[in-house]
DNA sequence: CGCATGGTTGAGGTCGCTCAAGCGAGGTGG
DNA sequence: CCACCTCGCTTGAGCGACCTCAACCATGCG
């Protein structure tokens, strides 16, 4: 692959939007192309990670593993999203496992490159602190989840997350992965994630066909959730 | 108070650390003192913070709570210590609420401030990315404590995170705070965390007397938390 | 003393997990 | 084409960890 590549694909992302094309090309030296097949591991729990990581396409799930081998999701990253930043700062060792859900392409940039373009560029530095600032707050959300909200309200608060304010009081749903995945998402088991649907669907909050979940009553549904 | 001891105040920051006189200078007229006694609360929960917060002395508590009044601890912040960063970098609302552990002094440093400090110098810029990592990976451990681990392990890891793996197999840990606050930090009612602490005693891994938990074999302590 | 606060102990309930079986869709190969 | 498999999902029965509610005890303080 060229380097005009790598530039052409830098230019995409959103973390590196308003930065210059001279910025980019002096980035673009410090960037690695990582390609990678469905379930393949970029890295382990443990490993030490030279540099933070942009998803091109395809999808990365971060989890983690008891010694008793419990696999439990903590992030599913998208397209256009970065991971690793925070071990890349501290330069410890990561805490979860990174693999890929799908075949896709990921761009690995050095902390050193980073560095550069912090110094040349104030606001590059506010970028990347609101989002690390944004994965912060969604944790703060997650332990909220799993501490002090009960499996119904874990399922609804994850399907209100997709659902439009904008839209009508009744629209669908669609899960972007198979339902497991989001079970261990929501900490919860794939029976129990099952039967919390179906008894939504029996109090005719939604119903449910295959992964589209139809919310009936946007506002019972969040009533319901705060309750 | 003026500006002389906020200087003074600013300086003993471990995350200012680096900056010159002149920066320290700068920063000052964008600080501002927030005094407060025990249990008064700094922000709530959906408040607008202009800046973020920098703990001088006393102790500040980050909860959040449900609809039915349950509240739940998700710090504890010490001396030396900042909170609401990433909602300062964000400017949404609080998504947790702060209020005074025991009498204190804050110092809030405005946005703008912080912005000019991160321009005149990147390596604070990076300090500041460096405290939100920690932070992440911290809530990451929490998240993997809630859903994988059992009260005991939580229990267990709690204590070990104060340890000494330089001192003997045997060593005192004095809980820092009350222990209502510690099982809520571990979500845990009061009623277990005792339970666990008992429970452990008997199992003759620790013994229990007041606030000093004494560790009798380290070793054995680490190997129970793994299992 | 009376009261508040923090901690312990007991009895009972429940939420979500575990284990096990069954089902439908999709794919492969004989 | 059908047998057969796997994979994702569902359903049922039983169970256990942790919570809830309630009483009780120790300490400190006005």
């Amino acid at each position: 692959m060229s380097q005009i590549d790598v530039r052409a694909l830098l230019r995409h992302q959103p973390m590196f939007h308003q930065l210059s094309d001279a910025q980019i090309d002096a980035l673009a030296p410090g960037v690695r192309e990582v390609r990678g097949q469905k379930s393949q591991v970029v890295f382990h729990r443990g490993d030490v990670c030279e540099g933070l990581y942009l998803v091109v396409y395809g999808r990365v799930k971060l989890s983690i593993s008891s010694a008793q081998g419990v696999e439990k999701v903590i992030e599913i990253i998208q397209p256009g999203q970065s991971f690793a930043e925070a071990v890349m700062f501290l330069g410890t060792p990561c805490p979860v496992t990174a693999q890929f859900l799908e075949d896709g392409l990921l761009l690995q940039v050095e902390a050193s490159a980073i560095d550069r373009a912090m110094t040349d560029d104030p606001a590059f530095a506010r970028r990347l602190l609101a989002g690390l600032s944004m994965r912060l707050h969604s944790l703060i959300r997650d332990v909220e989840r799993y501490s002090i909200e009960s499996s119904t309200q874990r399922v609804l608060g994850y399907l209100l997350q997709y659902a439009d304010p904008e839209q009508g009081a009744q629209q669908v749903v669609t899960l972007p992965v198979n339902k497991n995945l989001i079970a261990s998402r929501l900490n919860l088991t794939p029976e129990t994630f099952s039967r919390v649907l179906h008894q939504l669907s029996d109090a005719g909050l939604l119903a449910v066909n295959g992964r589209d979940i139809t919310l009936l009553d946007l506002d019972k549904v969040r009533a319901f959730g705060c309750g």
